[in-house]
DNA sequence: CACTGAGCCTGCTAGC
DNA sequence: TGCTAGCAGGCTCAGT
């Protein structure tokens, strides 16, 4: 499922695509694809303008229109947002899925594919975006997340360390498999209460969160079924994949011990019993 | 504040 | 072989 890489990659490859474009039409074949506002409305707002980038915030992508304003697109579970000028292969292929397409100047299209229907697309006014990108916590890739904000972050935070990290208003762009990921490198149990986590696993944390992120990023995101960047092309970090996905009873790639799967915070995680000691210092043993 | 569960969706697969 | 129940999960909203 695209998280912050796999948005970043599509941000990548449709920025260059898209600059200067006009957007001469709309078609919307699933209704619900389109958050907010109105049809009619959305319309008016987009029709006529001009491109003028592709940025991201968190897993949000947000098309730039003139003077702030955007179009945002989430891609949620299985979303795919393609550049085609005609007859790009993989467009016809799953042409079943196509829920909204931008008909834009030269002959170009913007369409956007969902098998699940869970994505959405919404017309931002600048203040509209300025405030949503005020609610998401910070880009752990920018320079400004550093080890010291991190232990800010989870000092005092009673909440189990997982759930928290897939927040998007404590951290931006981390989903399921990047948290559980994460998790395993930094010897940190999901189910771990945040402000009990020690400093060295903290710092641990921090790296294991930059790093698993800029490699996926260097390798275009990770394909396990439906993400695709904005020209088609599949991601190559699932080979990185150290536990995401693992069956249970695999040995970890560490040590061997079996993996166990879980769930925390209604998501399936897969955890080394070993290298992701569970320690309840505020609980009495059982 | 923190947590839980429902709802949105369809393709895939384990099990019969 | 063919069917079906259950699973996958990002996000929002309602309720405790």
């Amino acid at each position: 499922m695209p998280e912050l890489p796999e948005v970043e990659t599509v941000r990548r490859t449709l920025a260059p695509l898209l600059r200067g474009k006009r957007i001469e039409a709309f078609q919307l074949d699933w209704p619900r694809t389109l958050a907010r506002p109105s049809l009619a409305e959305f319309e008016r707002s987009i029709i006529g303008r001009e491109i003028s980038g592709v940025d991201r915030r968190a897993k949000l992508l947000l098309i730039e229109l003139a003077e702030g304003a955007a179009i945002s697109v989430h891609l949620r579970m299985t979303g795919e947002l393609l550049y085609s000028e005609g007859d790009l292969a993989a467009a016809v292929e799953r042409s079943a899925y196509l829920r909204a397409r931008f008909g834009l100047s030269g002959g170009a299209a913007l369409l956007f594919f969902d098998v699940r229907k869970f994505g959405r697309i919404a017309y931002l006014t600048p203040g509209e975006r300025a405030e949503l990108e005020r609610a998401y916590g910070p880009e752990p890739l920018a320079e400004d997340f550093t080890v010291d904000r991190l232990t800010r972050m989870l000092s005092g935070r009673r909440r189990q360390i997982k759930p928290l990290l897939l927040d998007q208003q404590v951290i931006a762009g981390l989903g399921n498999i990047y948290a559980d990921e994460a998790l395993f490198q930094a010897g940190i149990h999901p189910l771990h209460s945040a402000h009990e986590i020690d400093d060295a696993r903290i710092a641990a944390l921090h790296a294991a969160i930059r790093g698993i992120l800029q490699t996926a990023v260097e390798l275009r995101g990770t394909t396990l079924r439906d993400y695709r960047t904005g020209t088609g092309e599949s991601g190559q970090n699932q080979r990185r994949l150290q536990v995401y996905g693992a069956p249970k009873g695999s040995p970890c790639p560490r040590c061997g011990t079996p993996l166990e799967r879980l769930v925390v915070g209604q998501r399936g995680s897969t955890v080394c019993p070993h290298c992701q000691p569970l320690v309840m210092l505020d609980r009495p043993r059982q």
